[in-house]
DNA sequence: AGATACACCGTACGTCGTACAGAGTACGGG
DNA sequence: CCCGTACTCTGTACGACGTACGGTGTATCT
């Protein structure tokens, strides 16, 4: 059985560091790193997170961080696991009640950790609980008779809208605390109004009407859950007149 | 009528510069620079884009892109929605084969310009380009019965399953690269293998049984449409049901 | 003609990731 | 018991890159 060899980041992600015979104990543990690097993450933003930062919240060096992580971009894809929650767990309910919530638990943890939707994932998911949603959303589909690899592209859809979702409410937010700063487009009326004056009505028919029809101005509570139902529903009709079909 | 006033890179972006009175001729307009930047993307991905890199390709001093630009990111910003073609012309088609036609377009060009995908939008989409695309979803559900915040609701959907399946799909294709390079995963078949290695069956019952059943290993062709498809029916489908619904 | 506002540019600074090399330390073999 | 070895931790330094600042030349207005 020829093992391919597990990249590094992921055999850090999963505790498979091999113990070393020689030398010093290491001090410290990626757990402790990774840790303060989110804890940063979380009260300055992504943009705190430096190696220095990190390793003075350590206590250690900067250079010494490079002990227990190849560069910085492998922090980040540690971190991103590390931060995720575990998914809903799985009670009897029937698919579609266990999908809403897990995919609307899906968007929550990305409001509250808006910095993982800074962080570009240019690796294919692979830390532990990432999969383990995964996991949990195929358990949810287990007497659909749908196949695995239909199940496994539901489950993308749903974290793809999750993700959409969340990054255009906090864009939305900060959009917000900016205008309260320097009185920039802040809000959806904001928006609407911005459109409006910059607006060809020849060359955009549909969306003059909605801006005139005050489709922007609407409803001012971004995180109601209303746009995100709708779109989420959209997605669960879907998939349930699939499933109907498939009998 | 309390005129809020634009936003500069929104000004900048519909051309609504204020024509200066004093002093020599600009040299050069906003276009020549923002070309010659999506030109370097193009060939070198966005990391290639420095301010440096932008003056040398129209031949002047690096400072000199601060009397025509606010910033970098304001830059990035214009060239996103300069670097967007036309969204694909309406004919008489029914709502469904152009939507169709629309997301899948929308869906090519993330993966034509790759580098539209590392561009964090922080600030809400309000360039002509973009809204040309907005304003042309619109106008397909015209006759459908829907109000325009449901139109746009939809449009906003579709926008983001586009770019979450670009993101998917481009993540395998630079992992492949990177693969070829120095042998990490690469394509699908290789990712089920380091899954396979990594589970606990126990922790992850459904994940491992699609790992087993090969359902990764099974489309090699990730561009190939099957998956996209799918997704995006589930979508449609919602669609279908929520106008059937509505009459 | 002089003032004024603006285009263009060279220099310089601050930030950040990380390559490199040295110094100290625990373990294993002799 | 001791020496070599491998590993941990650290300081220094370098290279990128964005951009603040100030100076210089030029075209327009008074």
């Amino acid at each position: 059985m020829a093992q391919r060899a597990l990249p590094p980041v992921v055999a850090r992600m999963w505790g498979r560091e091999t113990a070393s015979r020689h030398g010093p104990r290491p001090s410290l543990d990626l757990g402790r790193i990774v840790e303060a690097a989110i804890g940063i993450a979380d009260s300055e933003g992504l943009e705190g997170v430096r190696m220095s930062s990190v390793a003075n919240r350590v206590g250690m060096a900067t250079m010494s961080l490079y002990r227990y992580v190849g560069s910085k971009d492998e922090l980040l894809t540690v971190m991103v696991d590390a931060a995720i929650p575990e998914p809903p767990p799985v009670d009897g309910r029937p698919w579609r009640g266990y999908l809403t919530a897990w995919t609307r638990a899906n968007r929550d943890m990305l409001l509250e950790r808006p910095w993982l939707l800074g962080v570009t994932n240019r690796t294919p998911p692979a830390g532990p609980r990432m999969l383990r949603w995964l996991d949990r959303a195929l358990a949810a589909l287990d007497d659909t008779g749908l196949s695995f690899a239909e199940r496994i592209n539901i489950a993308t859809a749903l974290t793809g809208y999750a993700s959409s979702q969340a990054h255009l409410t906090h864009s939305m937010i900060s959009a917000a605390e900016a205008a309260a700063a320097d009185g920039s487009i802040g809000g959806l009326a904001d928006y609407g109004d911005i459109l409006g004056q910059v607006l060809d009505p020849a060359d955009y028919p549909d969306l003059t009407a909605a801006v005139r029809a005050n489709a922007f101005g609407a409803n001012e509570e971004w995180i109601d859950d209303a746009d995100f139902t709708f779109g989420l529903d959209l997605l669960l009709d879907g998939i349930e007149a699939l499933i109907a079909r498939r009998r």
